[in-house]
DNA sequence: TTGTATGCGTTATCAC
DNA sequence: GTGATAACGCATACAA
């Protein structure tokens, strides 16, 4: 195993091409149309030398001479969420087409993104597409990040800036509108299945929506903390393990509807007819669960327009102040209620 | 939205505090235990220096410098892929015990990991932990990252080389067993859905067993390209639209599996009675379905062993020649078969 | 058209 | 104990 073998650098190119250091540079950094510049016949030598010692450029290097990085960073909480599965795919295409890599930064649940915040001022990426929302110590920090010329855009309804993009839904009004759904079928007893404390806005909509109707919540009928299937599986479980169960299921995400999906199965009962159940976030998965999933979610699972946005500011194309970007979401009723 | 706020560099720390910038650094980089060597005094006004400015250490000019990142990349096909999840948590956690970020890669289905070595030999990060099956090109350019003195593990069963460490399982033994076991059973329609190409040995043991056992493989039986939870739906559906649909299915994941049980009951046919599922994986949604899910799968969940030799490479700690690393798996029978 | 010289921000080696 | 100074590998302004 022949280690360290010291990888070759710009002068060991140069040296094997009989040229100096600066015309290697030209040719292979690719900028200022090195073509034009330099001879036909320097050229070839330089990228036959390269080719030959086998030469990747350095990214320290070249990122702290151009002050770019050429990199992209994703940050957000669980791989287990679909959407971010979609956001990281069309995000690594978006990056290709602009020569720029992606990376993903996992946020501890228990921490919160202050490590990759700090990884970002740090000059890890020229961008971040953040899914999360941050509180207030938060958001000053990440306008700092923003402060320093890298293009930031988060993924949050909860967060106020002038300072960085906001994508924001409208969560609320359709978790309402499915809310209503319920109680124009019959549904009082309804439990809820909370996913995680950073989206407050479904809960808040179940919330004033019962209140509208003049139905009163019981604590047993709220479940929290179903971060993940297994949790939620749990959480509906006990839901109907109550000695008076409820009719209908509003859960935070669909991963949490399918999870109470089957435990409502598991119990023996039906669905819809037993028992409804409602998720968020308009998976793919909930068109293939039996019965298919009704659901609050985004109309379109296409997050290239954002991440071209993110390019767009990355590029200095955008004007200074944060804009607000508007992701529309929409109620689907699918079988399961 | 004040822009272009220029980062506070060493000299501007050293400057505030009134020392040199070689005093910032040796107080500041934490190395050389700069607690001895600078005067507590002088060390404070240091660190009171760095507070006020909000000084981050560049990560280029430090790599640099040090030619080292204290990063970490880990690099897949699919976020979708639930042991991805729990690989990318437990290195993350393993990172940042040792003072190490972690970074992901997606992997493109049509491209191959070319891109993330390039990466790596570029500099991205000190280790790379690669989910992935290369092919015999691959491997020379995983041996040339590795020859860099980087670490480099990869999770796979088919390649190959003594550059680098390689983590193998059992999976054609425990698949071997689960055909056996429906064939016991009595099945003899066994339909097959495959998930992608890269991990031939689940499907190889399919064809030994069969072959074994004197029954002959039908190429309606077997479905190819279900890469996702939705494609493998359409495959199930496929096979139990036959004429003579199978009685059981075997498929290449979990999640394929559990859409085949989707198919499966929105067919109206019973599991295990009417068609019994088998999956491979043994992720912990398995559990939760209705009914649980048989597969084979690995006995322990947990990844930091492998994770903490990865960085015991990192480290140098572990010989030149690169390691094969056994993860046993299990076939776990549950209610589905 | 090509080469020389300088600096990006940091760390390490040396004097003092 | 602390401060100049020289690299790390690359890109660019400028000179030739």
């Amino acid at each position: 195993m022949a280690r360290h073998s010291r990888r070759p650098t710009l002068r060991d190119v140069a040296e094997r091409a009989g040229v100096s250091q600066s015309t290697v540079s030209i040719v292979l950094s690719g900028r200022r149309s090195g073509a034009d510049r330099i001879s036909p016949s320097t050229r070839q030598k330089v990228l036959a030398a390269a080719e030959a010692l086998d030469y990747v450029p350095d990214q320290a290097a070249r990122g702290l001479r151009r002050r770019k990085t050429e990199r992209v960073c994703l940050a957000f909480q669980t791989l287990g969420e679909p959407y971010n599965d979609l956001i990281a795919a069309d995000l690594r295409a978006v990056a290709a087409e602009h020569g720029y890599s992606a990376v993903i930064q996992i946020i501890p649940r228990d921490e919160g993104p202050a490590h990759t915040l700090q990884q970002m001022r740090a000059g890890l990426a020229d961008g971040l597409l953040l899914v999360y929302t941050p509180d207030a110590a938060l958001t000053a920090d990440l306008e700092k990040v923003a402060q320093m010329r890298m293009a930031v855009m988060v993924l949050s309804n909860l967060v106020e800036s002038t300072h960085f993009d906001i994508v924001r839904n409208n969560e609320y009004a359709t978790s309402a509108e499915a809310v209503d759904y319920l109680v124009a079928r019959g549904h009082v007893r309804i439990g809820l299945i909370r996913h995680n404390e950073s989206d407050l806005l479904r809960y808040n909509a179940f919330h004033d929506r019962m209140a509208a109707h003049g139905i009163t919540l019981e604590p047993d009928l709220l479940r929290t903390g179903a971060d993940n299937r297994e949790d939620a599986f749990v959480a509906a479980e006990a839901l109907l393990a109550l000695p008076e169960p409820p009719t209908a299921i509003f859960a935070g995400s669909d991963r949490a509807a399918i999870s109470a999906m089957w435990a409502v199965q598991r119990a023996g009962r039906r669905i819809p007819d037993d028992v409804a159940v409602i998720g968020v976030g308009n998976i793919p998965e909930g068109e293939l669960t039996h019965p298919h999933l009704t659901s609050v979610g985004p109309i379109s699972r296409d997050f290239r327009p954002l991440i071209k946005l993110l390019f767009q500011r990355i590029q200095g194309h955008m004007p200074d102040t944060g804009q607000v970007i508007d992701m529309p979401w929409q109620f689907v009723i699918r079988e399961s209620a």
